[in-house]
RNA sequence: GCCGAAGUGGCGGAAUAGGCAGACGCGACAGUCUCAAAAACUGUUGGGCCGCAAGGCCCGUGCCGGUUCGAUCCCGGCCUUCGGCACCA
């Protein structure tokens, strides 16, 4: 063994040395163009696409993680005959230059060509097979010319508009933050005054009017999850538009407007809201009220949405002194704001329906505003509690005799009734009442018994007439300010006080009654036939707000003249460029309102002297049409032009991160969408696979970032171990839609196993000519349920389990090796084999071996393996023999064995017999091939 | 908080049309080689118990409950972690 081994090392040629192969061949392939796509190749094209990285700096693991695995598909794809298109480019807008500019006095153009110059070469040591031709970069006026176009080309669909939105203020600095420059509790990342938000003019993209049609992810293969993710972000809801009468001396409005998905519960509001930032609060609020609700509304715009929108958060709201009147009813309802409606969803204000509804429920009881339900129980069920000497004596006697079941603690009676019991026990309670009390019955039911007659909660006038009766009776409910107030001071009433299910009208005059089926469209018609309101359909997504006030972006295209107004720029013009001698001033405020030569310009129309926008567009607009510009990038008429879009577009396989599940895939896909209405795509979407890879973390489990520190940058690895081991290495980690933390230690096995594929490759092997052995067949067996394998777990993404795989065969392949001759041919095969299998993963490593066992020049052009099903077919399974589904035994039998046979086998076992013998058997579960599960009692 | 995911040995993970839990790798331990170390190679490695041994038994996939002959997988309820929440990209 020992003097094998030695032989084994000296045998050796050489020891791996990734460092020198890898550069050989990166700069061979490079010679060769190997990997760039050509636009007359007549293979059926693959466009493989990676997200392009931000230009952030150094490339970290976190990319290698990304684009590792898409490389190897896209070599995969190249191997199964295509013509594969693999570009790469960077996104290298944004406002991390604009920090590095005011922090390190650099400007940011220098900052993000640099970081390109040597993200470019961290790239290319990845070695992977990017089409380094057509690189585009968005920060280039060559890219950010055609970005200008979209936005002219919007303007003219009517997709771009201007509205006054809102935007984080700084006061301190004079200038607006990002959300991320707003830290700690609402301050100021660089001065730390408490910020607020101010509303500015700002350009929009009209991307609702696409809503209905980027819900429908038809003919595209997205995970499911992802679809998910965009279907709630679009959030579609259909309901009721419908408007409450305002007369407030003064206001022109005559109406509020609200969007109900729940019109079923119209005849339960007892109060509005509207957003703290809806225009009319303004108008309505009362002098009284002024200073309460200018108040609010300055809090309110120093929280931020998700602030806003918790659910936990206890709700606030404060009355503008106003009312409207529900049309249906008449009631009149005061009307509230409140920061838990935002403007910009539906109409920016919402009924208050408190008895259905929990938000509702819990600002009601809060703020002392009357609850008056309007739907029945599904269950039925009401309650009625009688404290004690509230009735007289026989009462117990009574229910018992009428057959309603109580409980009693105290002298207190609790009842829970059935529907059909409600009448009966109104009746018994009312003749038993004890002078000057009541009682009442709640849940399905709302009356109030009292001796000379029972009155129903179903009006806001009910409701305070019902209320005063009993403070006038009992002292002790003397604080409550609605009956609701009261009833839940009641422990016993708690569950039947609100619901929210879809049931039958109660209190709602004409409509009591419609059951829960067809009230919500009873109550649509309903309103509609009297002009109060129609059927409307709501999203939570908004538009899309494409202003930042910012230098380093793409300036937004239009100027603003005194004499025309809005002017945009003519396409002749384009771009407008970004001057390169903006002054960055500490404060942050976009350089280019103090440019002058960038601000003054003269109007397209008329000549005569304007104004530049000086705000620059969102970098989403960037990326969100980058995968078109690769396929033709240094077009000087047109982003692209039209035969190489339908040569090319859409792309085949997208991949990228996680985190981009919804906005940057939903902007992309908007922007395929509004291509095609405008003329220049046939197509509507975009990616027509998606495939989203987790996150890589830093080894505290925190995303990578600069600022915590916990950066792993892959170089040094690379240097260690060579590209193809991280490559590999980061394969292997787990499933690639997963992520996590990043840690290294496992890196050696990995390497540990490419030097082994090195010595199995070169060493020399015993061989004969040995066709029909039993270890021939077996062998080729290996080597081709290994291609089956491996080619199911590439085409799932599956790395992590293709590498074991290919580890298991390599293990396999040193042991056959190991224990005697080996069929040459077979052997030849499987060497062959392993190194295509190889080549998407490791393609420096495989392309080497290829060399040097001689064969032709590039494995990376050779075709992807296929596997012979016969050699596939196992001769033989485990059949696991369960009794009462614990495992007694494993039999190994022919694969084909019948069923008979397999019982047979299984009800024979000396192992499974103690457990089955002086029991009776019950039945016998067979699972063809797998399983025998014998139920014994 | 809301939306989407994930919790399995010391660690990364494998196994889901409900059917052998822990593939593959790391680490650890033991050994070979070496003056020694590194590297490399070989073996063992979920926990507990019985047995000299061959071997056998019980428990075990975040927590609680359910369905089933059988649950990591399906259902209900929790807990924790991660991603996104519209100006980080």
């Amino acid at each position: 063994m020992t003097t094998e081994g030695k032989t084994k090392a000296e045998a050796r040629i050489d020891r791996y040395d990734p460092a020198a192969i890898e550069k050989k061949w990166q700069e061979r392939w490079e010679a060769d163009a190997l990997y760039v796509a050509r636009d007359d190749d007549p293979r059926p094209k693959w466009y493989a696409l990676t997200m392009f990285p931000y230009t952030s700096g150094d490339l970290h693991i976190g990319h290698w993680f990304a684009m590792a695995p898409s490389d190897t598909q896209a070599r995969y794809r190249r191997m199964r005959g295509h013509n594969v298109m693999f570009p790469i480019g960077f996104d290298a807008f944004g406002l991390p230059a604009e920090n590095a500019a005011i922090k390190q006095n650099i400007h940011p153009s220098k900052w993000t060509f640099d970081n390109v110059d040597r993200m470019r070469g961290q790239l290319r040591s990845m070695g992977a097979s990017f089409d380094w031709s057509r690189e585009v970069n968005t920060a280039t006026p060559d890219y950010y010319r055609w970005t200008q176009w979209w936005f002219l080309q919007f303007l003219k669909s009517n997709l771009a508009y201007r509205a006054l939105a809102p935007a984080w203020w700084c006061p301190g600095c004079q200038t607006v933050l990002a959300n991320e420059q707003v830290v700690g509790d609402g301050e100021c990342e660089r001065c730390g005054s408490p910020v607020s938000k101010k509303d500015l003019e700002q350009w929009f993209f009209r991307i609702t009017r696409y809503a209905d049609e980027l819900l429908d992810c038809e003919g595209i293969e997205w995970p499911e999850q992802i679809r998910l993710m965009q279907r709630n972000w679009i959030g579609r809801s259909e309901g009721l538009d419908v408007g409450f009468d305002l007369d407030v001396p003064g206001v022109e409005a005559k109406e509020i407007r609200v969007f109900t998905t729940r019109p079923d519960t119209i005849y339960g509001v007892t109060f509005m809201v509207l957003a703290p930032e809806h225009p009319l609060v303004e108008k309505i609020t009362t002098p009284e009220q002024r200073a309460a609700v200018d108040e609010y509304v300055r809090e309110t715009r120093r929280q931020s949405e998700i602030e806003r929108l918790s659910t936990e958060k206890e709700k606030s709201g404060v009355f503008t002194g106003a009312y409207v009147t529900n049309r249906f009813n008449g009631e009149r309802v005061p009307v509230w704001i409140a920061d838990y409606v935002l403007l910009t969803y539906g109409t920016g204000a919402v009924m208050g329906v408190p008895a259905h509804d929990e938000r509702d429920f819990a600002f009601a009881l809060k703020y002392g505003l009357p609850v008056i339900p309007v739907l029945a129980r599904a269950d039925g069920v009401s309650k009625s509690f009688s404290p004690a000497g509230t009735m007289k004596d026989g009462f117990t006697g009574a229910l018992t005799e009428a057959g309603i079941s109580f409980e009693e603690a105290n002298g207190h009676v609790m009842v829970t009734l059935e529907e059909r019991q409600a009448g009966v026990y109104e009746q018994i309670a009312r003749e038993h009442l004890a002078p000057g009390s009541w009682t009442e019955i709640v849940g399905n039911r709302w009356r109030f018994i009292f001796e000379d007659g029972a009155l129903e909660l179903d009006s806001m006038e009910a409701d305070r007439r019902i209320l005063d009766r009993c403070k006038a009776l009992q002292p002790s409910v003397a604080k409550a300010r609605t009956v609701m107030e009261m009833l839940n001071g009641v422990p016993f009433y708690r569950d039947v006080l609100f619901h929210t299910d879809y049931t039958a009208m109660i209190h709602s005059r004409e409509l009591s009654g419609t059951p829960g089926g067809r009230a919500i469209p009873e109550t649509i018609a309903f309103a509609e036939k009297r002009g109060w309101g129609r059927p409307t359909v709501t999203y939570r997504l908004r538009d899309w707000l494409i202003s930042r006030q910012r230098y380093w972006g793409a300036p937004i295209p239009v100027v603003y003249c005194d004499r025309d107004g809005i002017v945009p720029v003519p396409e002749s013009e384009l771009p407008v460029l970004l001057p390169d001698d903006a002054e960055f001033r500490p404060t942050g405020e976009s350089p280019l309102t103090y440019h002058q030569g960038f601000l003054n310009t003269l109007c397209p129309t008329c000549g005569g002297p304007a104004r530049r926008e000086t705000d620059t567009m969102d970098t989403f607009i960037c990326s969100s049409w980058y995968q078109m510009r690769y396929v033709d990038p240094k077009n000087p008429e047109r982003p692209f032009s039209r035969e190489k879009a339908e040569k090319w577009l859409p792309v085949d396989q997208y991949t990228g991160g996680a985190e981009h599940a919804v906005m940057h895939l939903l902007y992309a896909r908007f922007f395929t969408k509004a291509a095609r209405d405008i003329g220049l795509l046939d197509h509507g979407e975009p990616f027509l696979r998606l495939f989203s890879q987790g996150q890589i973390l830093g080894p505290d489990g925190q995303r990578m970032s600069k600022s915590r520190g916990n950066v792993i940058a892959p170089d040094e690895q690379v240097q260690k171990y060579g590209a193809d081991t991280v490559r590999a290495y980061l394969m292997f980690l787990g499933p690639w839609d997963e992520g996590g933390p990043f840690d290294l230690s496992g890196i050696s096995g990995i390497h540990r196993w490419l030097n082994r594929v090195w010595d199995l490759v070169q060493e020399p092997v015993a061989t004969a000519s040995l066709p029909h052995a039993p270890a021939t067949r077996e062998l080729r067996h290996q080597t081709h349920r290994t291609i089956r394998k491996v080619t199911d777990d590439i085409e799932r993404f599956r790395f992590n389990t293709m590498l074991a795989a290919l580890m298991e065969y390599t293990n396999y392949l040193a042991r056959a090796r190991d224990a005697g001759p080996v069929d040459a041919a077979a052997w030849t095969e499987a060497i062959e084999k392993l190194l295509l299998m190889l080549a998407p993963t490791a393609p420096h490593l495989a392309e080497e071996f290829w060399a040097r066992t001689g064969r032709p020049y590039s494995i990376h052009t050779q075709t992807w393996p296929s596997w012979d099903p016969a050699l596939v077919a196992e001769e033989t399974v485990t059949l696991v023999v369960q009794v009462n589904g614990k495992v007694r035994d494993r039999l190994t039998v022919p694969a084909s064995i019948s069923e008979a046979e397999a019982r047979e086998a299984a009800t024979a076992s000396e192992k499974v017999r103690p457990y089955v013998e002086g029991k009776i058997v019950g039945k016998v579960i067979y699972v063809p091939g797998r399983l025998v599960s014998i139920v014994v009692s």
